[in-house]
DNA sequence: ATTATCTATAGATCTATAGATAATGC
DNA sequence: ATTATCTATAGATCTATAGATAATGC
């Protein structure tokens, strides 16, 4: 999993080579997140990271200082892949003929790639001490914020009417949401739609919150 | 917190008064859903939780066979109160002139009014032990399904447009989601918009996917 | 000498229960 | 006698660290 420029400086470590330590860290990332997904947050020992990474629970602790710092970790690799996955569709939408469709259906698919990690953000994030809490929502607002400039791009070629920056906002974060409503109603939807029938449904539903929030008189100052 | 029906049943007690063990898990539940909305159900102890109630520690497990047991009745709880809100709100909208708008904005107001209960629905559910997760899910389908039968008893009225049962599905979970999406995107939303705003953005759009997903051509079969 | 790693364990929990005690009704 | 409750604690963790050991480079 891909780890983000920031983390290294974030956690304190006792070991001096930088090299060294982005490379366990990212081997202590690849376990937990596995762990992490299987049985939670909690139910995961610091004993079972150490294990599946390969080192011993002693080494583990020259990396991190809590076990709230691997889950910190995790976090933020995890958004750095669904930023690194959102980027790429964007550039691939930008040459297409219906840029925002096809940018909303690769994030659809980028979220359920990775439905597991998703989840695991939603369900464990109040886990995280408040200090880092805030960097996980600015990560989610940063991905919302690549709709809005994507929307944004839009309006200003016309290809969509003008929509208020205040309920551009509210569109962008309810397209965020949507995608990640396949992952946490999974359980129910994956038995009963495939992911492009999901896409199109919501796409669809995606355009029409456009096309809405551009009437004027839809939301009084 | 309203008890549902068949909690008393589902798990094992002790004691042998029905209408103590009623009145006893009631009160436990009343002290274990604020300390789980505070701390979360893993740093909770049962200790905690028996304070808090006000009995002892073995008195509590008179009452319950493991902690995930209080987990399961925090949770059972918390469905019973959301679903006797939008009942509520289901008679209420009966008798307006535009039902639909009515129920919806009276459901989001019900996910305000339950936002931090909403949100541990959300984060604890992987907590519970299979059997019980099951039932979880199924009291969500629940509340879904009373949206699916007030758009089919408008669209019998003609007061809005056939949907294929396919897609009315889509747009029941849908519309229960975005009223999720207020609680679990509170921290972005609350900080930007009045609950007010939020319901008119939202009962547009969901009119909206209404009105789209009346259409035979978008989705082909 | 310095850096990285390991083993062993201190210290601090936390769940769940056993066995004693109090309260209630025959 | 039966039911409900309490106190005290067994037993099982789990996080985090101290101190020993191995590897690396001057």
């Amino acid at each position: 999993m891909a780890p983000s420029k920031t983390e290294t400086k974030a956690i304190p470590t006792q070991v001096k080579n930088p090299a060294l330590v982005e490379q366990r860290r990212r081997q202590i990332v690849d376990a937990a997140v596995n762990l992490f997904v299987q049985n939670g947050f909690h139910k995961t020992t610091t004993r079972q990271i150490a294990q599946s990474t390969g080192i011993s629970i002693g080494a583990l602790y020259e990396y991190i200082t809590t076990k709230e710092d691997v889950l910190y970790l995790v976090c933020d690799a995890i958004h750095a892949e669904i930023e690194r996955g959102v980027a790429e569709a964007l550039e691939r939408s930008k040459n297409g003929n219906n840029p925002l469709e096809e940018m909303v259906g690769e994030y659809f698919r980028v979220c359920h790639r990775m439905s597991d990690h998703i989840l695991l953000i939603y369900q464990e994030t109040r886990s995280l001490p408040g200090k880092w809490r805030q960097v996980v929502l600015e990560n989610e607002i940063r991905v919302t914020g690549i709709f809005t400039r994507v929307l944004a791009g839009l309006m200003a070629t016309g290809a969509l009417p003008r929509i208020p920056s205040r309920k551009l906002d509210l569109v962008a974060h309810t397209t965020t949401v949507l995608g990640h409503m396949w992952t946490f109603r999974r359980w129910f939807l994956s038995n009963h739609y495939s992911i492009d029938e999901y896409i199109t449904f919501q796409t669809r539903n995606i355009l029409g919150m456009c096309r809405e929030s551009a009437k004027p008189e839809s939301m009084p100052p």
